[in-house]
DNA sequence: CACCGATTTGGCAGCGCTGCCAATCCGGAC
DNA sequence: GTCCGGATTGGCAGCGCTGCCAAATCGGTG
């Protein structure tokens, strides 16, 4: 009655599948409702700028008689800058990554952010594609794994003038922020620990490196490590898959066939090193006795083996939510070296 | 030149921290370089419509040239319908929602779609908050995980009328798509499969039944397993907290303490059962003489122990690879059974 | 009662793209 | 040379919201 005129547009609705949704609620839809001009609406919505309590308390019920959702598509597109945060992971197999997205999506969301993740499958070329697809959003910002990109992603990333961090790796120079550890460091690490404790014919078991440069670095900064310590590799088993706990175990077993007078295994990962130790288990050596046993990450599944795994623990939910944090709050380009720790263990 | 007058405005621009990027390169530049219209310009990008392949090229070149990355801000507004899917899971934690995101966004970038994720730690307000926050970017559909939810969601859902996939569970009515499997079958036919070995004192080691609903469905189609065999559960243990290797070994501990005559312990999912394994490692339980083992999920770590997990696959990754490609193809609603296969293993 | 500054409000021009429609072009048929 | 149908192209009005600015309103003050 009111509007006047308009009942004939209002009959005028789609009326999909199950007869519920219908023209979609606008903004100007709940200024009429309530009475009020649109950029109203739009400030008590934002709580933004000033308004009057009677008038929030019109607007309000006026949002909730219609059920209207505010259409983000178009408040991005009339303000600057979405409240989006593209992440880009190379996995979501090993449980590092998903702890990474855990990490950025609690801080992300207590920002108001949201985000959008892809994944490249550690392919650099899938890397530089989905880039590309997630600035199309026009995020606020982006985090990407590691510190190696090709020529076309670093390109894309610094044309497009988005705030970009790196994770997970320190060994390198970043683009914007670099949040993360030393690779290179947990594998001298790892060496200076084993070779400390009295480990002579220490071994590798690793994962494609050339698709995983994290674990590249691990393997250069372990070898360093032991050749400080007066040592070399005494044999080593590169698997070219992911890493995984079959892989794990597997590359143990043909290690040890080739040099069966280990006394220390090191790991690309926990999850290879747990499939190390199932091996032991079923084929009963004696952990760490007959040979010792060393990973990384610090998974809670190390933890609770029988006995501890040996391990370096890394900052990874930390990572994601610093971030997270540094990017919402247009920090300066840093590096944040989050470190990581040592855990003993008891299988070395 | 050619432009005539421009050239005020163009000097006019942002000099952002770097001296990179500068006002946003739009079609309507990627045309006038290119030397056509603007919807010429679109038509050639999407390759949606006719042009010669003379234009084609010209326009290419120009967007090369320019470094032009479309808005799909932009795009989604104008057109209707965004390229996105929103993915709403409990938890980051556990293997199995990862697992179903890898699923997800396979397919979807297949189809060229983008995925929103959110996380609700198994929280029905907050996944009625989150679904609000994705509905705000009008995706194209939503994924979300189970079939319980509270009627904010269930309202919000239905009146947006946005396609919904619900996963991982059959076991009741849902609103729109439905692919999973039926974790109370799952249950059953555990408890069928002890029951038919010769186990008789069965206890249950499970986490937080009440957040996680399908965790509850198994629990209670195992009761209904034991009792069609003419059984009872011997002892349970339940932990209110999410579960977890270590929550699993605690739990058998705590359980045997209680019962120590137990000769099967079925977990309520493969992470715990793994936890149970270790205490039985740790403290010398013979497995599955003295104590039979199983789980649920089908978990890679489970068939890489020295005695595989007893266990249920599910298709978590299928699942999401499933909703996502119905969701893009715009099918009718329907139910999906993807079923579960019973993994035999050697601990039960 | 007119007047003033502060507060609250509404109007409207874009944001960059797509969809529609009309205009133009092209190659052959007549 | 003219005409015709299809292929190709450009113009422009929105999509729903925000940001800017001007207008209206309010509550004292002199």
């Amino acid at each position: 009655m009111d509007e006047g005129g308009n009942e004939v547009f209002e009959a005028d609705r789609e009326v999909p599948r199950d007869g519920f949704a219908r023209r979609p609620i606008t903004l100007a839809d709940v200024a009429r409702e309530a009475r009020v001009g649109e950029s109203t609406v739009s400030r008590v919505l934002r709580s933004h700028g000033s308004f009057s309590e009677k008038t929030r308390a019109r607007v309000e019920e006026a949002v909730a008689r219609l059920g209207y959702v505010p259409n983000r598509i178009a408040g991005t597109l009339a303000s600057t800058g979405s409240r989006l945060i593209g992440i880009v992971i190379p996995s979501l197999t090993n449980i590092v990554f998903p702890d990474l997205l855990r990490g950025a999506t609690m801080a992300l969301e207590q920002e108001g952010f949201q985000s959008v993740i892809a994944v490249t499958d550690y392919d650099q070329d899938r890397e530089e594609a989905v880039v590309g697809s997630l600035l199309s959003w026009r995020p606020a910002g982006l985090i990407v794994t590691g510190l190696e990109h090709n020529s076309g992603t670093r390109r894309r990333l610094l044309a497009s003038g988005v705030r970009v961090a790196e994770l997970l790796d320190t060994d390198g120079p970043g683009l914007d922020i670099v949040v993360g550890y030393s690779n290179r460091a947990a594998g001298e690490a790892s060496a200076r620990h084993l070779a400390g404790r009295g480990y002579r014919r220490i071994g590798y078991i690793g994962h494609d490196l050339t698709k995983d440069r994290r674990a590249a670095k691990r393997y250069a900064g372990f070898r360093d490590g032991l050749r400080a310590a007066g040592l070399t590799l005494a044999g080593e088993e590169r698997v070219a898959s992911p890493s995984s706990v079959e892989v794990g175990r597997q590359g143990l077993f043909d290690l040890l066939a080739r040099a069966p007078d280990l006394d220390a295994a090191y790991f690309s990962n926990d999850d290879m090193a747990l499939g190390g130790y199932f091996h032991c288990l079923a084929h009963g050596i004696a952990v760490p006795g007959r040979l010792a046993l060393f990973g990384y990450n610090g998974l809670d599944v190390g933890r609770l083996m029988p006995q501890p795994l040996a391990t370096i623990r890394t900052p990874r939910v930390e990572a994601g939510a610093t971030a997270a944090r540094l990017l919402c709050a247009g920090a300066p380009a840093t590096v944040v070296d989050l470190g990581f720790e040592l855990i003993e263990g008891a299988t070395a």
